[in-house]
DNA sequence: CCGCATCCGTTTCGATACTG
DNA sequence: CAGTATCGAAACGGATGCGG
């Protein structure tokens, strides 16, 4: 049964505290603010959260019209879950929140890391050239694809099957957060079997070893 | 005892929400942002929030630094409880929640309102003139003492005495709130004795009813 | 009064099992 | 795959007590 305890304060924090500040609530925002995901994605990308517990999150954030489930038409036939007008306005709020939480050291293990989480690091870190050629990746991450684009300088991301990538990457999310944060190099990487990688090699590297601006290696992941 | 519990997922999102996600954290947090609280200043402002679950608090955020203890010297001979530098980045994340939160309705009665939410929103919603001439006001509020000063267009607002005040008032949350949103008048609010009123009577007007743009407020009550 | 600590009933959370 | 059902554990909330 959802849950639905109020703070009992006018204040307009307190308010949407009543709404995303309940347990693993923000964390689901996070999760689908690269595009909608099923209820078993979202399992994948929280482990630690149960199943009645999800359910509940997304029933409650729905009351409130921040989520919103879709049901898709018959060749998918699956529902998905994805951030209404409102939810997606708190992306800079769960961004900034990320970039407070760097400070903070990781848990002890085990710990987890979903492919959002590390493609938000992505979208957040890498700062291509403006003069460099726009460039179009295939990303696949916990089973999932993600449509990566360079252009104008800025990275963009969203989830889905590309049109016409120049070139394609499969790994796991804590591979790439390796790659980006420059602990591991493409090369090295490959050798291992930890990524798959196809297309044009140097479109890649360009992506992924540019740290430009880049303060310290290590733990910086998902924001 | 303070809670402990960990998303266990390595992304600095999950990593704030590690510290500053457990129930009433946050709410802690905004109420030390315009200056140092007691125990007791907490408690009458967070009405909601028991006695052992605010120790609890406390203690958690003093170990994740962000709130730190402080004792005073023998005259005072209190402890007060403030943001670290840490803490005061938590600031822009505080109050761009509560932007989000205007667009969600007020929980049923009862409903509180403290000082400090209200003073947040006078800070965020009040834009003088810039050629006005600066002016520094007394507010007192549920028993404590706040500054006030205008300047270039600027509002500040911290706890304590001012040095040189140009006016004073006197009068609770709520009443403010009604003055601030222009649900009340000052002139109607004196003669009910829900304000009162010392000094430069004109220089308050200017402050309180002065809403041209009100429209980025941390605080604002709303509806 | 202030700053807690302790006790205790209630709610929420988390894990596991199970169903359409 | 997308959830329910159930149950023990933990967190929360209220009341009371206790030393400054």
């Amino acid at each position: 049964m959802p849950t639905s305890r109020t703070y009992g304060d006018a204040c307009a924090i307190a308010r949407a505290l009543d709404v995303v500040g309940e347990r693993w609530a923000l964390l689901v925002v996070r999760e689908l603010l690269l595009g909608p995901q099923r209820f078993s994605d979202l399992r994948r990308a929280l482990p630690g959260v149960s199943s009645n517990m999800l359910t509940d999150r997304l029933r409650e954030l729905e009351s409130h019209g921040v989520v919103r489930q879709r049901r898709l038409p018959p060749p998918a036939a699956s529902t998905v879950y994805d951030l209404t007008a409102s939810g997606r306005e708190l992306e800079p709020i769960v961004l900034a929140l990320g970039g407070w939480g760097l400070r903070v050291p990781l848990p002890p293990a085990p710990v987890h890391l979903s492919a959002t989480s590390v493609l938000l690091f992505l979208r957040g870190s890498r700062h291509p050239s403006p003069q460099a050629p726009p460039a179009t990746y295939r990303f696949e991450l916990d089973n999932r694809v993600w449509t990566v684009r360079t252009r104008d300088g800025q990275v963009h991301v969203e989830a889905g099957e590309p049109a016409d990538p120049d070139a394609g990457l499969r790994t796991d999310p804590s591979t790439l957060n390796s790659l980006l944060d420059g602990s591991i190099s493409l090369a090295t990487a490959r050798t291992t079997g930890a990524v798959v990688v196809s297309g044009d090699d140097a479109a890649l590297r360009r992506l992924l070893e540019t740290r430009a601006g880049d303060r310290r290696s290590g733990a910086r992941v998902g924001a």
